[in-house]
RNA sequence: GGUCGCGUAGCUCAGCUGGAUAGAGCAUCUGCCUUCUAAGCAGACGGUCACAGGUUCGAAUCCUGUCGCGAUCACCA
């Protein structure tokens, strides 16, 4: 039920009480939606006329490819008020439907499934409507706004493969709101301080001998994570000794030199002193600078910042308002706990008994700092990895508890970990994937095979290497957010990500090829107009599948799944090359043909170019 | 142990709100470049949808239970 949660209510509605192939989004689309809605009354009148009964919803489903048909309209549901043979009653329905709908070419019934052939001239004058539309199947901005944090790092170690994923989930699931009609905010939350920052801050002061970016030519957020790694080393050496003079291991932990000295320097930068905010903020500064170059890298964005060093102290208010309105309650020990058995959840503390604020504390008061600064905002999406699960619905219960309308429209975007083949990535352990060497790796390799392929003559090596990067990037980005974030991903550092068959590079490829014909038609001068009636079935196939993008981008926005996008689009590609394939497109017959079948894998091109650009992959011209 | 999530072809994944013979890619095998880019197209092979019940005219899909994997159950974040 949670994941059902959705900030899309409106459309949400409009999609369920509209079971329907065939959508409509956008005023100028009006013939399809007709035809959906034309139908459905179409078959209730059958019904009626001829079998005297009332049908309160018609299922109309998509033909299945090994059938004759466009749509097909399942004769089942029907016989609850229509006794009879299926068989029979869709062959009535459909004789019913064809003599009515202009739209309705033909008919046929296999069992119980009455299957609808639709019209050419249908086809072409939905493909005409939309052939010029500029952004076809996104809607422009309405209602209010929605907020979508994501990557949220650490500022003690560089990106990993994890944090690769819950950017790329983000970024996209931010972009596809905006195509399905959202105004959309993103913003991370950086955990910019604790202990594990003066861990690295410690080991560096001690260890560092004055290193800095410059001097090393290492990467800012690359020379902090060395300096977390070291700390860890030292931290553990120390605890050895300890444990040899007779410590437990526990003691040991708690008592190591380094240890309490970085809590000492935590006290001290909690205090305000100016030695250590001086070094916390020129190693984060290190840091952030490393970080944006990754983000441009990813090509990833974010319009707003929130730093954890401001909001750290948010919340406590906030809980002083919960306890006068009754939501939380004081222990003896002056401790604050919310109480939510009676949602079949446990009791959750919000403030320690000395006064001091916890995760969810901040968490509270943070998102709602994010409304006062974004007064437009109707609900966020947290993008955080599953083992947050708990956290988030604990957060969301509590702020629906205090009583803010905005509470109903809160999502946690949870997405299953990124596991190796060794189990789970461990930076202390040297495990991880890093964000920037992968996403290098991955140009290398599309470089390597455009080069075997030879295709490129004429692009300069700036080009090449810019291509390089776009395929690269193409390849990784589709091969993540092409599964359901839900599941985890195992990665195998190994088996490098495919450039063939269902992945980005393929449909690049697609796409370069169409810009291909595109030029070749400019330069021959290939007629924009044309009188064209009757379709190909790939052509026609072709026009159905780009009438399906609109919902599509709904449906992955109310789902919250790039993937959604990612097989659409893939399926399309799939559409156009078996067309590409068996029907010439320069060298048809007539001109008519040709201006047609350009027409459309422009169209297809855009549209490609559109989807892909909702999963944050860019097109190449050539490849 | 409680709670949540996942389990579909050898591998990686689709499968919308229950509908027709469960679909792709990789891998293996067969064809197709003197015609628009072969990172392609066409085809073959491959599945007790973890297991057992139930609801239904109809279940991979919904419900219950079992098993397996993962996460989580801190006055950590």
């Amino acid at each position: 039920m949670l994941s059902k949660r959705t900030l899309i209510s409106v459309s949400c509605a409009i999609l369920l009480c509209q079971p329907l192939v065939l959508r409509i989004f956008a005023p100028s689309e009006k013939a399809l939606m007709n035809l959906s809605d034309k139908l459905t009354k179409a078959v209730k009148d059958a019904v009626q006329e001829l079998f005297s009964a009332t049908l309160e919803s018609v299922e109309i489903q998509p033909t299945r490819k090994d059938f004759e048909g466009d749509l097909t309209v399942v004769v089942f549901p029907i016989l609850r008020v229509a006794k009879g043979n299926p068989a029979v009653i869709g062959e009535q329905i459909g004789t019913y439907v064809k003599e009515n709908l202009d739209e309705i070419a033909d008919f046929n019934v296999v069992k119980g499934f009455l299957n609808l052939v639709i019209s050419d001239a249908f086809y072409l004058n939905f493909f005409d409507v939309i052939k010029d539309q500029k952004n076809f199947g996104h809607e422009p901005e309405a209602g209010k706004a929605v907020m979508v944090e994501y990557s949220s790092p650490n500022t003690n170690k560089p990106l990993h493969l994890g944090h690769i994923r819950n950017n790329l989930l983000g970024y996209s699931v931010a972009e596809i709101l905006k195509a399905s009609g959202k105004k959309v905010y993103k913003t991370q939350i950086i955990n910019d301080r604790g202990i594990h920052i003066c861990k690295s801050m410690l080991a560096w002061q001690k260890f560092g001998a004055g290193e800095t970016p410059e001097s090393t030519g290492l990467k800012g957020d690359k020379l902090v994570g060395n300096y977390y790694v070291k700390f860890d080393k030292a931290y553990k050496e120390e605890q050895s000794y300890l444990v040899a003079q007779g410590k437990t291991k526990e003691e040991a932990e708690k008592e190591a030199p380094l240890i309490l000295e970085a809590q000492d320097m935590l006290r001290k930068w909690e205090a305000g002193d100016e030695e250590v905010v001086a070094l916390w903020k020129k190693m984060n500064g290190w840091v952030y600078s490393g970080f944006e170059e990754t983000y441009k890298n990813l090509g990833v964005d974010f319009d707003s910042y929130y730093y954890e060093s401001n909001t750290y102290l948010l919340g406590k208010d906030n809980i002083e308002e919960g306890l006068k309105k009754g939501v939380f309650y004081k222990k003896e020990d002056g401790s604050v706990w919310c109480d939510l058995t009676e949602d079949g959840l446990d009791e959750k503390l919000v403030l320690r008994s000395d006064g001091t604020a916890v995760y969810m504390t901040q968490d509270i008061g943070t998102a709602i700092q994010r409304v006062k600064d974004h007064p437009d905002v109707g609900g966020m999406i947290y993008t955080v990895g599953n083992e947050q699960d708990y956290h988030f619905k604990v957060l969301f219960l509590i702020l629906k508890k205090l009583g803010y309308d905005w509470a109903e429209h809160l999502f946690h975007l949870s997405y299953g970990m990124v596991d190796l083949p060794s189990g789970k990535m461990k930076s202390r352990e040297g495990t991880v994937v890093d964000a920037d060497d992968l996403v290098e790796e991955m140009a290398t390799t599309a470089g390597n095979i455009a080069q075997e392929l030879g295709k490129l003559d004429g692009y300069s090596e700036v080009e090449k290497q810019e291509l390089y990067k776009i395929i690269g990037l193409g390849a990784l980005k589709y091969y993540i957010l092409k599964v359901d974030p839900k599941k985890r991903i195992l990665f195998n550092p190994e088996e490098s990500v495919d450039f063939q068959g269902n992945t980005g590079p393929f449909i690049q490829y697609t796409y370069a090829r169409i810009q291909s014909i595109l030029r070749k038609a400019q330069d021959t001068g290939v007629a924009q107009d044309y009188v064209y009636e009757a379709l190909q079935p790939k052509e026609k196939e072709l026009i159905k599948q780009l009438a399906l993008y609109p919902e599509t981008v709904q449906l992955a926005a109310e789902n919250h799944s790039p993937a959604l996008i990612a097989n659409y689009t893939y399926d399309l590609v799939k559409e156009f090359n078996s067309f590409y394939q068996q029907v010439s497109i320069l060298g048809a017959d007539t001109d008519a043909e040709k201006s047609f079948r350009v027409a459309l894998s422009k169209k297809v091109g855009e549209v490609i170019e559109a989807a892909f650009g909702l999963l944050g992959i860019q097109v190449p011209e050539r490849m």
